[in-house]
DNA sequence: CTGTTAGCGCGTTCAG
DNA sequence: CTGAACGCGCTAACAG
């Protein structure tokens, strides 16, 4: 029997009779024979694999998206292969040429930083690309995305309607979109409120428990020192919380705290936070989607860019009405 | 120029001069040149890249792990697919069919169920394969796992230490060794202690969140209630927790627990639980390390069960010193 | 130091 | 309905 016989067997890409079919079934189960993806690959230039490269694997935020993204590429037969690049652009680079080799089929992408350079870089070799979480200025791409400075301005306002005036904002890297989105979103909701002089307001530092924890620590040094506090991030509220706790203030009775990300209800034991959370799951499977049309050819029209709203969830953290302080 | 002797510049697989070197140079960046990895897999039958089956990535233990095997094989040129389970036989043998099918150079798997099957498929594609995290009755194959037995026998004395006789063990799925083991262990203290009536002790369910919030609210109602709970992982703790604060009770006063798998310090706001920490990175690494050898051929012997110790973090949520209660 | 030949396993093209 | 020939992009083996 020919090879290619079989071949339009298993892929039934073919005319076969019942007694070929089951001539080759046979064989399949007792050699064990396992078609080479390889070779397929080679010959019908299609890997069927997408990638996901995102900054952080362990944020949940980040596996959220990751679930998304996973469940509808399998759906549609497609496998995926996720990448860490640790907010590093170098470690971005590496991971993306590497995907360029192995020739997937396209690319879903949280950028370290806001460059141009890593979209143009995969657009060169003609494979499709999503940026997911953050903005890239100027670069003709898809992008799915959260509405981080009306988030940041609702979890502002919030506080302002609280009775705090005494704000401060621990948001992330300066380089990255969305730290410098929830910050302009804080800065217009205490403007709104009358309040300018946000010299000793704003901070930026890491995505991380760590850098949470550095700046709180700055923060609260401070004389006077907030009232509230507006995280960036899950770990930077986390962070946060610790340095709090370390200087045996209470939440919210010394200080208020709200962030941006949820926590998942599996890993938090009484949930107390008030957050922004944001459609994680939502966010894979829209950008997948999007990814997929534009593999399929089903969407060829101009780039999109989705911009998904955000969601308030009020918990004990940020506290009840306050009595107006003196500045 | 011929195409081999582009080649040999590229991967620095035979002589060439340096004239010819520059002028591959050039034309590689000027024509942004990508090399094929499938081609040359399907050619050299090496793909570089291994595959971590696991059943829940989103759990942190599980995420050490990941990132252990990621360092290690990525520093050794390899890499990884990361392939979610969710405890599923079904999932676990789509999956292992189609990394077999992409030609993956290994597998270090976490078996979804304490059956010869899986091991034995990938083994018959002459694929070398690390298990990791859980015994396999019978079978001839590296693993790597931790001493969970002895770890709960000493989770279970540390809470007859402080005093407490009626304790119970929220285990997981009686399919997994893991979850066998830590009763067994849970037994043997009990039984040292002259305890031998565990007929309402020991409770098998899954091992996430929703598990042990089940089985703690069905624990908590019998009469007389256990004065310490023995959790089985991280996220029966969590459950088990919220079960517990959902009852009005106090841990520790109320209750102590105690719980195999740390949880992240980047994810909790003041760590309580005392815990049975397992070396998820190293387990990684070392698996990693294992593999690459088997690859390599730099290890050819016998089968190795590589059994790592746990380390007791004791912390509030074990209480301490009890008066002796009636039971 | 460089080139020629051949073939990895599969699927498209065109003939039987 | 089945098969033969060819080539995907690359590299092992063997010249020169």
């Amino acid at each position: 029997m020919a090879p290619i016989t079989v071949s339009r067997v298993i892929n039934k890409s073919g005319p076969f009779s019942e007694d070929v079919q089951s001539r080759v079934e046979a064989a399949i189960a007792e050699l064990g024979y396992v078609p080479n993806t390889l070779a397929r690959s080679l010959r019908s230039k299609r890997t069927h694999t997408l990638a996901l490269v995102v900054t952080d694997i362990t944020n949940p935020f980040f596996t959220s998206i990751a679930r998304g993204v996973e469940d509808t590429a399998s759906d549609a037969g497609f496998t995926v292969i996720y990448c860490n690049t640790d907010e590093s652009e170098s470690e971005e680079k590496k991971y993306l040429s590497m995907l360029l080799q192995k020739q997937v089929d396209g690319i879903l992408l949280v950028p370290a930083r806001s460059s141009t350079q890593p979209v143009e870089f995969i657009k060169a070799q003609n494979t499709p690309v999503v940026v997911l979480d953050r903005r890239i200025p100027e670069t003709e791409t898809d992008v799915v995305r959260c509405d981080s400075e009306n988030g940041a301005y609702q979890l502002a306002r919030l506080l302002l309607d609280l009775g705090h005036k005494r704000i401060a904002v621990l948001s992330g890297p300066v380089e990255v979109s969305t730290a410098v989105d929830r910050v302009a979103g804080f800065q217009r909701a205490m403007r709104e409120a009358g309040i300018d002089d946000l010299a000793d307001a704003v901070y930026h530092g890491p995505y991380s428990q760590a850098g949470g924890y550095a700046m709180s620590k700055q923060v609260l040094s401070k004389q006077p020192c907030p009232t509230a506090l507006l995280a960036g991030n899950n770990f930077i509220a986390v962070g946060a919380l610790q340095a709090i706790h370390e200087l045996g203030m209470q939440v919210p009775e010394d200080i208020a705290i709200v962030a941006f990300d949820d926590l998942p209800s599996a890993l938090v034991i009484s949930p107390f936070l008030t957050v922004m959370a944001q459609p994680g799951y939502a966010m894979g499977k829209i950008a997948t989607e999007l990814l997929l049309d534009r593999l399929s050819g089903k969407h060829t029209g101009p780039f999109q860019e989705v911009v998904l709203p955000t969601e308030l969830i009020v918990r004990r953290s940020s506290g009840n009405q306050r009595e107006i302080e003196s500045l």
